[in-house]
DNA sequence: GAGCACTGC
């Protein structure tokens, strides 16, 4: 509030002296407002206002340097607002200064001004991802050709927090000169002259503006990490590159993995920074592990008994390993301040499905020694993943490392997607390692031989693009206009049977037609954020007069599930969810639910306490209905209309588990005998059962399914009753009999073929 | 009759 009311308040001096640099500001206000304020048609407004350019007048675009810049983000007045700099900018400033960064923004110009595209090694504490875009753009000059500087993140936080304080390092607000662009949430200006955000949002803006031509300078954050975004931006800029000989290019990576950047960028020039990291001691143990979870408590309980203050951070791989590891380091602790006078030990478990305001319990300081005196207490934080590279926690000085994390794998064949407790990559042990030594000296205990670690981990985990079913990067990449893909230039090409899956999965949705081309439904179901078969579901859903219904089915499959279920009040919370049943299945159910919640929100009632007890999540209820408005006005812009079969006409359930064929009719199973739980999927020929979360109790003999999860069983999960002679009428090109191979699926397809036909006749005979 | 690494549009 005050910056504000004195920067409100300097203006007003400013003109009432007559400032010309404001009565041309003036001017340009009364222009065209409709363009001023369209956000796509940032970089072509003229901002010819930029109060205080010309403090930056005797730089040259491209030809700047370092002295120049520094010069003018030393002076009193800010050469992007023209406002005097604040007192905390130059508080900040002088930070700014030390970071290790900072003694090589004259190398880093010099490079940039004789290259294309640069790939800049920081490693963390450099402070990279803040100054870079910042000595960016002090020598671009976006306001001179009205183009953009963008910095993308694979995260949303990252992206908003990044934003924010590197708007508090220029001293301007955010979402003005500096601003950031996320889904749902734009916040950017037409003054905005530089950009964070996420990967996934600059692809998606790509699909519009092919030769990314709002950009004059595109960074590519966090490059290791190896995102799918991330690697279709690069294939996409290092393309872009060629056409676009204007456009500048930075690819920045925390590992000395580099020389694989350099080499796919045609030898790019590399830039290397030193991060500010305090040492890591490294121990191995001497012999394998039988038992990772049991070494783990033992080591951190260890730890706690023998080394000096300092908090612990364990990596495991799942919310159940992190529960129980959790009860059982507390147990353990107990015994030992009984029995050894060992100082206090909080432990927290750390993982993605945890409510943010648990997680935000990791930040609480470590609990103070049990008397005066006494031995320090410590907290201790197991988590998963998300503290190697999305958590930074501040105070850790000991990481227990097992050597194992969940990974994404798929496999083509089976066109399924699973989840497996893997060895990690040397790079994440080393990433593990350095969470040790964020405030001082640390150490890591790696639960594995030193042996293990040079000849059995992998250098790199396995990029996204490689673990991943295709079929939504494929109809992105249609939509980019990318039209040969099999020598589309990415880092590392996904398997060629990944990619004819996908394109095959592709043409039975009619995406793209036989000659590999995007049809119009195609095209369309590229502009929504979804999974194809969920576009096209949706897209289809006002021909079975329910795309209201769709809708919402559609926003409640893309979040995480709404169903809670404590531990300590499993049995409650199923009876509640009973409640919402459909006896069709749990399509519909989760329809239920959102109509009972929308019915409470409009009711007036206190939803959040409503969810509450109703065993739902408000948190993903909320983002299913954000999600919706998404794809609402997408559906709305595109002309799709929105219908519902009046809700007492029998048809009501019945429309909507038609229009779920008309995307899913691909992941179908057909039970086994009568009286068998085991059902078959359609072609694929998996045994699979239906997840024991489901509603459904009658043992239907066709059932659609969300999803396939492969735990301690091959389960279906998300499932609802159809009718078998739907998928003949809705899905012909896929239920195709003649080219099924024999078996009782085809067998009863067949027969169900013939009823059809007979009822037909009958009919057409009368 | 059981689970859910993490992101992103």
């Amino acid at each position: 509030m005050a910056d504000e009311n004195s920067r409100a308040s300097s203006k007003k001096r400013a003109s009432a002296e007559g400032d010309s640099e404001n009565n041309k500001r003036s001017k340009v206000e009364n222009g065209d407002m409709a363009d001023k304020y369209n956000p796509y048609l940032a970089h072509t407004y003229e901002n010819n206002d930029m109060e205080g350019s010309s403090l930056l007048s005797g730089m040259k675009r491209r030809e700047t340097t370092a002295r120049q810049a520094e010069r003018a983000e030393d002076g009193e007045y800010n050469p992007w607002t023209g406002q005097p700099h604040s007192q905390r900018y130059f508080g900040i400033l002088k930070t700014r200064r030390d970071l290790p960064v900072h003694k090589q923004r004259a190398e880093f110009l010099e490079m940039y001004h004789n290259t294309q595209i640069l790939v800049f090694v920081g490693e963390t504490g450099s402070g990279k991802t803040t100054q870079i875009p910042q000595y960016v753009l002090y020598d671009e000059l976006p306001h001179l050709n009205k183009k953009l500087i963008a910095c993308t993140q694979p995260r949303r936080v990252a992206a908003m927090s990044v934003a924010q304080r590197v708007a508090d390092e220029l001293d301007v607000k955010l979402g003005e000169e500096v601003g950031y662009s996320i889904r749902f949430e734009n916040k950017t200006t037409p003054r905005t002259l530089l950009k964070y955000m996420t990967d996934g949002q600059l692809l998606r803006e790509s699909m519009h503006d092919h030769d990314m031509s709002r950009y004059s300078c595109i960074i590519l954050d966090e490059a290791h990490e190896r995102t799918l975004a991330t690697d279709i931006l690069m294939a996409l800029l290092k393309q872009i590159s060629e056409r676009r000989k204007d456009l500048k290019i930075i690819i920045m990576s925390a590992t000395l993995d580099a020389q694989k950047f350099q080499k796919y960028f045609n030898n790019a020039p590399l830039l290397a920074v030193p991060g500010r990291t305090h040492p890591v001691e490294i121990f191995y143990t001497p012999e394998a592990e039988r038992d990772y979870v049991e070494a783990a408590v033992r080591t951190v309980l260890q730890i706690h008994a023998t080394e000096p203050e300092g908090d612990i951070l364990l990596f495991l791989t799942g919310e159940e390993e992190i529960e129980d590891a959790c009860r059982r380091i507390s147990l353990e602790t107990d015994e030992m301040i009984r029995e050894s006078d060992a100082g206090p030990m909080v432990v927290y478990p750390l993982y993605g499905t945890l409510p943010p305001q648990q997680q935000q319990r990791i930040f609480e300081k470590a609990p103070a020694p049990l008397r005066k005196g006494g031995r320090p207490g410590r907290k201790c934080i197991v988590s998963t993943n998300i503290a190697e590279t999305s958590l930074t926690i501040d105070g850790i000085v000991y990481v227990v490392d097992p050597g194992f994390s969940k990974q994404k794998i798929y496999n083509p064949r089976s066109r399924v997607e699973s989840l497996l407790v893997s060895p990690i990559s040397k790079a994440s042990a080393q990433q593990r390692a350095g969470r040790a030594g964020r405030t001082r000296p640390g150490k890591c205990f790696r639960l594995y031989t030193e042996k293990a670690f040079k000849k059995e981990l992998i250098e790199q985990t396995y990029p996204e693009i490689l673990r991943s079913n295709l079929s939504n990067t494929v109809l992105e990449l249609k939509k980019l206009g990318v039209e040969d893909l099999v020598h589309f230039d990415l880092m590392d090409p996904p398997a060629p049977e990944t990619m004819m899956r996908a394109l095959e999965e592709l043409n039975y949705l009619a995406c793209l037609d036989d000659d590999g081309e995007l049809t119009t439904l195609g095209g369309l179901a590229s502009e929504f954020p979804l999974d194809p078969s969920l576009a096209v579901m949706l897209i289809t859903s006002p021909e079975f007069y329910c795309s209201n219904e769709i809708l919402s089915i559609t926003s409640l499959l893309s979040v995480p599930q709404i169903w809670v279920r404590p531990n300590s009040s499993r049995k409650r919370a199923d009876e509640m969810k009973r409640q919402f049943a459909h006896p069709d299945g749990d399509h519909l159910t989760l329809l239920n639910a959102y109509h009972a919640f929308k019915g409470a929100e409009n009711r007036g009632e206190d939803v959040k306490k409503w969810c509450h007890e109703h065993f739902l999540s408000f948190r993903h209820l909320s983002s299913a209905d954000n999600v919706r408005n998404q794809l609402l006005r997408i559906m709305e812009s595109h002309g799709l209309e929105l219908m519902s079969t009046p809700f007492n006409d029998k048809n009501y359930y019945v429309n909507i588990r038609r229009a779920l064929v008309s995307g899913f009719f691909m992941q179908v199973a057909m039970r086994e005998s009568t009286n068998s739980k085991v059902y078959k999927t359609i072609k694929d020929n998996q045994l699979v059962m239906i997840h024991p979360s489901t509603v459904l109790d009658n043992p239907y003999e066709w059932v659609l399914y969300n999803e396939f999860v492969l735990t301690s069983k091959q389960y279906v999960r998300t499932v609802t009753n159809i009718r078998p002679e739907w998928l003949l009428e809705i899905a012909p090109q896929y239920y195709n009999l003649e080219d099924f191979e024999k078996g009782e699926v085809k067998t009863a397809l067949t027969r169900v073929a013939e009823k059809v036909q007979r009822r037909q006749a009958m009919k057409g005979g009368r």
